[in-house]
DNA sequence: ATAATAATTAGCCAATTGCCTAATTAGGTA
DNA sequence: TACCTAATTAGGCAATTGGCTAATTATTAT
């Protein structure tokens, strides 16, 4: 959770996130997309791997991105049952 | 959008979204609930004013603070359809 | 073994964060 | 006015963040 949101509160790692949403990427196809150089890219990346958003997949000298879906949608929904929003409303079972 | 998730970047100023989602608060109570200073307190207050997620209503000499829960559904919300996901599955018109 | 490419880690620096104490502002009351 | 309480702002300090360049690691190909 708190990994996943502070993550979450840097704008190029939401839009990397959104990017590899669309399609797996390795780090060289992210770090033209964003006009920061690579280990800068390469920092962001590791911070969205400590927080388990994305997975790596090495194909060659390349690595290969995947976002981890599921971590987000359980962070999204950890956050809504905090304050008890969003997920319909069975509020609390009787 | 990024000030909101800034916000809740902070374990601290999470709970104390969730300790006025129970009820709204002065900043007294809330220091009282948070090892912390008052400024301190008043420090992560501004930040969530900041983020419109709550807002004050002065009595006195003393503010009740309330959340604005509306703001924190559009982010989550905003978040979610960013990556198309947890709103159902009516992910596009046709 | 050497070279080339992909990507990372190391190291530096300015800016921001998060906490504290001390001082100040705002409102209510004797 | 003077005083008290609620709460903030000001200022300082250590730690973190986010960027860069330079150096290193990992893999493949000649």
């Amino acid at each position: 959770m708190q990994t996943v949101l502070k993550a979450l509160a840097h704008p190029m790692r939401r839009d990397i996130l959104a990017m590899l949403r669309a399609a797996p990427c390795n780090a060289s196809q992210i770090a033209d997309k964003f006009d920061v150089t690579k280990p800068t890219v390469s920092g962001h990346l590791n911070i969205l791997m400590d927080a388990d958003l994305i997975s790596q997949v090495r194909n060659g000298t390349t690595l290969t991105y995947h976002i981890r879906l599921s971590v987000l949608e359980e962070t999204l929904g950890g956050l809504m049952g905090m304050f008890d929003i969003g997920n319909n409303n069975e509020k609390n079972g009787n």
